[in-house]
DNA sequence: ATCCCCCTACCGTCCGGTAGGTAGTTGAGA
DNA sequence: TCTCAACTACCTACCGGACGGTAGGGGGAT
C-alpha cells in the first residue's frame, strides 16, 4: 500500500471534511472575526454537531490558527508565483505584479487570506508562534522586493524602505474595508499603488 | 440658573462619571475591540457595578457608539486645528500637518480614536448611522485636502485622488499595528507619508 | 419630598469544552 | 470467505462560566 490518502468513515468515500471545516471557518472568520464566530456556527455551516469539530481540531484556537496559516500561505504562494512569472520584467513591473497578486488573494474566491487579516490585524490577543513565523516569512518577500526596487533606483533617495513596506502592506490590507469588485479593478488599483511607491518609471532593465 | 454643569450624587462634587466610563471603555475597546470588551470589565475599571452603567447608557451598543463618535470627533478636530494653524502654508505642508495630526490622535494619550478605528475597521456588524455620518464628514476633510493639493499640481497627473485617499487613510490607520513610540517619530513618519502622496515639492505658494 | 447615582440579585442565552456512546470502515487472522 | 478487534467520524447530552440586560431597593444631596 502506498497510502493513497487518509480514509474516512462517514463523509463520503473521500476524506475532505477537514478542508470543508476550514472552508466554512474561513468564510465565517472573514466576516465575523475571532470573537464573533462561534464553533456552533462553523459546525452548522459544515452540517455536523459542534462536538464533532473536536475530532479534527483540539480547540477553537487551533482551528483558527490553521485557517490563518493557510491564509498567509495562500497569499505568499500567489505572490511568489506572480513574481516567478514576472522574473524577466523590471523591478517596477514586478512590484505591480506582487501588489496585484496580494489584492487578488485578498478579494478573490478564497476567504482564507482575508480571514487571516481580519483575525490578526489590529490583533486583540497574543499571536501564535506559527502564525508569527509564516507572517514574517511573507513580510520578507516584500522586504526583498523593495530592496530590489531600491537598487534599481526605483525609489526616491530619501525614503525609508521599511516605512514604505509598512505603508504599502497597511494600505493593501486596508482595502478589505472599501474594495468592492464592481467598483474597483484590481489591475488599475495595482497600477495606482505601484505608482505611489515607485513614481518614476524605472523599467528599462530587462 | 445658568446650568453650570450636570450635578452628581456620588462621584465627587463634579459629575464626571460619564466621562470616566467613556475613558475606561475607550481604553478597553482600544485593546480588545467590541466583542472582547465586556460591560463587566468596563464597570470594574471604573469602580462601579455593571448594572450602574445602564444609568448612563441604554445599552452596550450605545456606549460604544459614544466612544467611537468621540474618537472620530477628536481626530477630526485635531486635523482641523492643524490645518487652521497651517493656513498660510503651501498645500504640501498642509498635507503633512494633517497627517501628523491624524497620527498624533491615533497614538497620543487618548484612546478614543484608536478605539474607533479598532471597532469599526474591518467591521463585523452594521455601522450605526451617527458613526457613518461623522466618519463621512471626516473623510471629506481629506477629500478637500487632496483636491487642494491636486489643483496646486502636487499630485502626479495620472493618479486617482480617491485611490490616493483610500491608500493614505488605510496606511495611516494600519499604523496601529506597528507604531511604537520608542521606534518611530511621528514627524518623521509624516514626512515619509507626505512624500509618497506628493513626491515633488510643490510648496512655493505662500 | 424628590431626584440622582449606585447597589444586590437575578434572568435567559450563548459560549468553549468534555464525557461517553454508536454506526460505518478497515485490515489482519482463522 | 467469514470474523472480529481497532479505528474513524460523528452523535446526544451535559458542564461551568461569562455574556448583555432587568427588577427593585437604598442612601446621600438638593
Amino acid at each position: 500500500m502506498t497510502a493513497p490518502a487518509i480514509r474516512t468513515g462517514r463523509a463520503g468515500p473521500e476524506g475532505g471534511s477537514r478542508r470543508l471545516i476550514l472552508d466554512m471557518a474561513a468564510r465565517l472568520l472573514r466576516s465575523g472575526g475571532y470573537h464573533q464566530t462561534s464553533l456552533r456556527e462553523i459546525a452548522e455551516a459544515v452540517g455536523i454537531r459542534k462536538a464533532s469539530l473536536y475530532h479534527h481540531f483540539a480547540s477553537k484556537e487551533e482551528l483558527v490558527e490553521a485557517v490563518v496559516n493557510d491564509g498567509v500561505r495562500f497569499v505568499d504562494e500567489a505572490v511568489a508565483a506572480a513574481l516567478a512569472a514576472a522574473a524577466q520584467a523590471g523591478p517596477r513591473q514586478r512590484l505591480e505584479a506582487a501588489i496585484a497578486a496580494h489584492l487578488a488573494a485578498l478579494h478573490g474566491h478564497g476567504d482564507y487570506t482575508s480571514a487571516a487579516i481580519k483575525v490578526f490585524t489590529f490583533g486583540s490577543g497574543p499571536v501564535p508562534e506559527s502564525v508569527r513565523l509564516s507572517r514574517r516569512l511573507y513580510e520578507d518577500v516584500w522586504r526583498g522586493l523593495l530592496a530590489e526596487l531600491r537598487e534599481a533606483g526605483g525609489i526616491a533617495p530619501g525614503r525609508s524602505p521599511e516605512a514604505l513596506r509598512l505603508f504599502l502592506l497597511g494600505a493593501l490590507n486596508g482595502s478589505i474595508d472599501w474594495y468592492r469588485p464592481e467598483r474597483f479593478d484590481i489591475a488599475a488599483l495595482s497600477r495606482e499603488f505601484a505608482a505611489l511607491v515607485a513614481p518614476n518609471g524605472v523599467d528599462a532593465a530587462k
